[in-house]
DNA sequence: TGCGCTATTGACCAACTGGTCAACCGGCGA
DNA sequence: TCGCCGGTTGACCAGTTGGTCAATAGCGCA
């Protein structure tokens, strides 16, 4: 330690913090270096000193979200060894992971609004997500297994549908809200929308492979 | 007209178009009025001329994109009375819908990360979500009374499933493309998360009402 | 004919933005 | 003891940004 209190590695701590709250807040061309200097209490220069530039610190804030969000999946594990509980846990997990995470989401839509221009660079990701997969192929596996799963799921799509549920519903409340006046942060409204994307999924999951689409087919004639 | 060849309602529509490309390709703050102005040709003071401010060009925007998200659903009308099949073309035309007016996405994403702070002022939204759902509303009631839709199905949340399932999947492509490896703008890809998105909300209609609940219920005993 | 109204423009501005420079401060190894 | 080196800072800058002013040019009404 240089000054008398000064922490290096708490600075860049620090800095790391306020940088996710304001990209989140306002986005990448938004956000501005000298606010999120005077947020933490820092000259701007420490940014430059510790990121090089504002791109590059957006990109150390997008990687310690991943990381975030991986810690937080790390702390999943499905307990017991029955699918439908386990698909159960996977659903409610995702979705309280996403609702505790909202910055989370708010960087992950800027980041697709510049087409992934950052997150592309970046080879964290792809692990953050395989462990994911990995549970929810074994899972499905094991529904399958006892005869209650259909058995030609496929798991990346699956976890696709869950998180297109959960995802959407609080990454766009607030259009919604204005299209529909329906307050979606109420805990009753959250409650129920997680049981009926969790109905959803394991009507999915337990329903005959291809049943409803011989009855659409038949139904089309 | 004025000058020679100048039209104010051609102008304006001009203006528009660009700040709608604009808007949706760098958000509201990335977006520059002299981009704007120089794209369409016009000197700068045309857009304080006709929208007072970036703000106001950017509610103009904002409201054209529903309006042509409105004229794109009165195309819309389910045909022949198989609840089933319209449900299908529900499906199919949602997806389409989102895939041809990308910007909209963008847009509404924007709007989401300033937690809708110009989409709340606007009254022609909520209209534009009402006949939708009016729609659905019918559907599910035509199904439910030919016995092959369960009979308790809230016309709001299942609206809110379906674009759920497909808004996501075009909305976070690129993160999901760093995620996954998986390119999701290949037409065999959205071909087949459609027809699993279809085949999702079909499933769900046709599930016995509250049958996955006594299943998941009992499995945990 | 001439006047007002509106579409349209070039020139301009104050505020701000990301980024840089040179210097200071103080613990630590020689 | 002393000089090095990294954390830290205030002052500063050039380019950009949203926004404004005054002026021009024609059309249509009186």
């Amino acid at each position: 330690m240089r000054k008398t209190g000064s922490d290096p590695h708490k600075t860049r701590e620090r800095i790391l913090v306020c940088a996710t709250a304001q990209f989140a807040a306002r986005g990448y061309e938004g956000a501005r270096v000298d606010t999120i200097a005077r947020r933490c209490g820092l000259a701007k220069n420490m940014l430059y000193h510790y990121f090089g530039s504002k791109e590059g610190l957006f990109i150390a804030t997008l990687e310690r979200m991943y990381e975030t969000l991986r810690a937080r999946q790390r702390d999943f594990a499905v307990r017991g060894s029955d699918p439908a509980e386990a698909m159960r846990q996977l659903v409610a997990h995702t979705f309280s992971a996403l609702l505790e995470h909202s910055e989370a989401i708010a960087l992950l839509n800027n980041e697709n609004l510049h087409k992934g221009r950052h997150a592309r660079r970046s080879k964290r990701i792809r692990s953050l997500y395989d462990p994911l997969v990995d549970t929810i192929r074994e899972v499905l596996r094991r529904g399958a297994a006892q005869g209650i799963f259909r058995a030609d799921i496929d798991p990346v799509t699956l976890y696709l549908s869950l998180s297109s549920l959960a995802y959407h519903y609080i990454s766009n409340q607030y259009t919604l809200h204005a299209a529909f006046g329906i307050d979606f942060t109420s805990k009753a409204r959250r409650k129920a929308w997680l049981a009926h994307i969790t109905e959803m999924i394991l009507t999915y999951c337990q329903s005959e492979a291809g049943a409803a689409v011989r009855r659409a087919t038949a139904a089309r004639r």
